[in-house]
DNA sequence: ACCTTGTTTTGAAAGCTGTCAACCTAGAGG
DNA sequence: CCTCTAGGTTGACAGCTTTCAAAACAAGGT
C-alpha cells in the first residue's frame, strides 16, 4: 500500500534526535517531530499503536474489534498512525496488515531520555 | 466556561510503564499516558518544554520572547504542560519559574523503548 | 457476472484547540 | 495608598478532530 501524496512524516527524514532535555530544540525539529507525539496523544491512537508493535503485524481485522468504535473510526486513527510515520500498511489478500515502524519509535524514546544521574553506566 | 476541576495529569499515579511494545496496553493506561504526549504534540509546546527541561529552570519572561506569539498563548501553552504534569511551576517574587519533572520524561520515555534493539531471543 | 466480506473514503455534526485582545491578579516599590 | 510590571484568565473566533452513516473500493468465492 504505497501512498505518495499525502503530507507524510518519514522518520528516515526527521532530523535526529538530541534529547529535548539536552538543549532547546529548533522550531524546526520541533516541527518535524510533533506530529508523532500528536498522534500517540489520543488515547485509541496510543492502544491502536502498542497493539501493533506488540506483534510482528497486526490485521485490522483484529484492531477493529477490540475497540467500542465503527470500522470507519477505526481506519481513520489508523491513517492518522500512518502519516505520523509510526506504522506501515500493506494489504494482503483480503486483510490489510499494519506493522510498527521501530525506527520512529526508537526516536521518539531517545528524544525523551534523559542526560540524568539515573544510569551511571560509564565503566 | 464551568469550573470543574480539569483531569489533571499526576505522573505519580500513572500506572506504570510497560513499554507499548511489550504488550497491548490496557484502555485505562492508555486513557491515563495519552494526555502526557498529546501535550508534546505541539511544536510550541515541545520547545518550550526543551527549553524548561535543558536547564534546572526557567522564567517565564525568558520563554516568552523566544516565540512570535502573543503571552497568553505562552501561558496557555504552559498551562497545558502543566496539568499534563510534564512541568512544575513556582512563584518567586515578581516572576514565575518553569522546571521540567524528570520522572513524566523518564516515563514517557519508558514507553517507548522497545524490547532489544541487539538480541531477538528466539523463543 | 454477481455477491459477500473487509477496509477506506466521503460528508456532516458536535466538540475541542490555538490564538489574540481585553481584563484581572500578585508582588515590588514608591 | 497608588502605580508599574510579569503572568494568568476570560471571551471570542477560525480551524481542526473525533465520530458515524453511507457510499466506494478491493479481493475472493460462487
Amino acid at each position: 500500500m504505497s501512498k505518495q501524496a499525502l503530507p507524510v512524516v518519514d522518520p528516515d527524514r526527521v532530523a535526529c534526535c538530541a534529547p529535548i532535555a539536552a538543549r532547546p530544540m529548533d522550531a524546526e525539529q520541533a516541527a518535524a517531530v510533533a506530529p508523532m507525539f500528536k498522534a500517540l496523544g489520543d488515547p485509541v491512537r496510543l492502544r491502536l499503536m502498542s497493539m501493533i508493535a506488540s506483534v510482528p503485524e497486526m490485521c485490522v481485522c483484529d484492531l477493529t474489534p477490540a475497540f467500542d468504535l465503527s470500522g470507519p473510526t477505526i481506519s481513520h486513527h489508523l491513517k492518522v498512525l500512518r502519516e505520523a510515520g509510526l506504522v506501515d500498511s500493506e494489504r494482503r489478500g483480503t486483510w490489510v496488515w499494519y506493522q510498527a515502524r521501530p525506527d520512529a519509535l526508537r526516536q521518539l524514546g531517545a528524544l525523551l531520555d534523559l542526560p540524568g544521574p539515573s544510569a551511571p553506566v560509564s565503566p
